[in-house]
DNA sequence: TCATTAAATTGTT
DNA sequence: AACAATTTAATGA
């Protein structure tokens, strides 16, 4: 298995550039805003292309932007104090994070690593600050947005505790689709085998193997680079009793 | 637009 | 980990 390295060329803030009409209709609490905010909203607004394996945030450096996936897919690691990296979660389209560290204005508690090539928005500090004191509709997204990554960290410790392959990949995706925190993704997600496999913390093989058994039960569809959901429900609940 | 080739991804052992 | 089979992307006429 080939390891993901690290690459940094050309400092990614130099890279950024001014999105697109086309990227900004796919981040979609902008609708939510009045249009004055919008409008310094998306004035404010970058975008960069990040390679694969390059690292958008490290633990510990300050954070100066609140990211947003617009395509791709990223992976949210923690680091324990002894450098084991322990918890995992994949970042699809449509995904934004770092709220909770810009807030308090504080340091990123976690690595933000490309596992493909993706397009990454992202608005200053002091725009989120300014967003936040006066626009309501944007306090409900950030909050509801809290909101539903605390019942999701909640979630990932059980699926680490879970020892079945098929149910650890099964919740896992279920993760992945979440409709409220990821609404790029729609019914296809856009992810390989192998990258699956980085995620959940298993061979690209088991990962398949796991796929099939989900196929079989109707619950996904398996296809050339991705994988479709047909009952969003039996995957969050796989491995649950009852 | 179509045919050919290379690259990426999946399926299998 | 290795390899074959399949699908997509790239290239050029």
């Amino acid at each position: 298995m080939q390891e993901l390295l690290v690459s940094s060329p050309i400092p990614l803030r130099a890279r950024a550039r001014v999105p697109e009409a086309a990227e900004l209709a796919g981040i979609g609490w902008l609708a939510n805003l009045q249009d004055e905010d919008r409008a310094r909203a998306i004035a404010d607004l970058q975008v960069v292309t990040v390679n694969p394996g390059e690292l958008l945030c490290r633990v510990g450096k300050p954070a100066t932007y609140w990211f947003g996936v617009i395509d791709g897919l990223l992976k949210m690691s923690n680091d324990t104090a002894m450098g084991v990296p322990i918890t995992f979660t994949g970042v699809p389209p449509g995904g934004w994070f770092g709220e909770g560290t810009v807030i308090k204005r504080e340091v990123y508690r976690y690595n933000i690593q490309a596992l493909r090539t993706s397009l990454v928005a992202g608005i200053s500090v002091e725009t989120f600050h300014w967003l936040l004191d006066r626009s309501i509709p944007f306090n409900r997204f950030v909050m509801q947005q809290l909101n539903e990554r605390l019942g999701q960290f909640i979630g990932a410790r059980e699926i680490d505790r879970m020892n079945d392959p098929d149910a650890r990949v099964a919740r896992s995706l279920a993760a992945l689709f979440h409709p409220v925190l990821y609404p790029g993704v729609g019914t296809l997600l856009r992810i390989t085998q192998q990258e699956l496999g980085y995620l959940v913390g298993l061979s690209r093989q088991r990962v398949n193997e796991a796929l099939h058994s989900l196929q079989t039960a109707g619950t996904i569809g398996i296809e050339y680079g991705g994988l479709r959901v047909l009952d969003l429900e039996q995957l969050r609940h796989h491995g649950k009793a009852g």
